[in-house]
DNA sequence: ATTGTTATACGAATTAACTCGTATCATATT
DNA sequence: AATATGATACGAGTTAATTCGTATAACAAT
């Protein structure tokens, strides 16, 4: 079962990492290690070595011209999202992305975030 | 980092086998490792050995007065979708559920499934 | 009872995620 | 130039997931 480049999920780990990146934009190994420290304690090491190997599977590109390498997401936090829900669409809702919507919706959705649904149910609609 | 009992989140191994569960109902290792062959290629130890762990994990219950131990699932199918809908909302959706949901609509949603989805919205408004 | 069939249990090998210490290299600073 | 600072690279140890072979135990059939 092999993956196609862009389907390739990231980690636990690796998604702390992307967020940090997508929210400050590209960044050095010490950058983003101060700022997950902020919430977790981890090594810079720990750190450096996860986004070396985030760059051996293209989860983040980077640029050497400096001695600190500075790091950027290979892909944006959109399309991210959109392959993790995908892959959870077809591993626990049978492909069907109603059921997930319904599911999730079930949990537990303010009225504000309901109207705000309704209001893209209706944009779709329109599209199609 | 601990995780509740009921926060436990299924490997993807895990989850073929509770979704085969959740289908057929309680079932020995023969008949779960019959079904998973159906579509994967899967040694009858190795269905074996993981339905092994997810009884140490109280992923599933199994009932042990025959010879072939008789295997169920420890919690619904909905209640396994919630909690891994949780993990990926707080995740990787900065904890909005309907960033989330609305970043599902935007892939590809039927016609129906937009109605589907709108009668829920109004059902939820009503009760709260 | 002996033999064959079919269970579970156990343990080992492989791979990947994480973790971090140490080595090494580049660049400032004196 | 010598030294201190701070960066990447490398390798090793740990844990967990997954794989499956072999041992052993239960039961059935002769």
């Amino acid at each position: 079962m092999l993956r196609d480049k862009s389907d390739i999920k990231p980690t636990e780990a690796e998604l702390t990492l992307l967020n940090i990146l997508w929210k400050m934009g590209p960044a050095t190994v010490r950058q983003i290690h101060e700022t997950v420290s902020q919430t977790q304690t981890t090594g810079y090491t720990t750190v450096l070595k996860i986004l070396q190997i985030m760059h051996e599977k293209a989860l983040v590109i980077r640029d050497e011209s400096n001695r600190a390498h500075v790091y950027a997401p290979a892909n944006s936090e959109m399309v991210t999202q959109s392959s993790l829900l995908k892959d959870l669409v077809l591993k626990a809702f049978g492909g069907s992305t109603s059921k997930l919507v319904m599911r999730a919706l079930d949990n537990s959705t303010s009225k504000k975030e309901i109207e705000d649904i309704r209001q893209l149910l209706n944009e779709l609609e329109q599209q199609s």
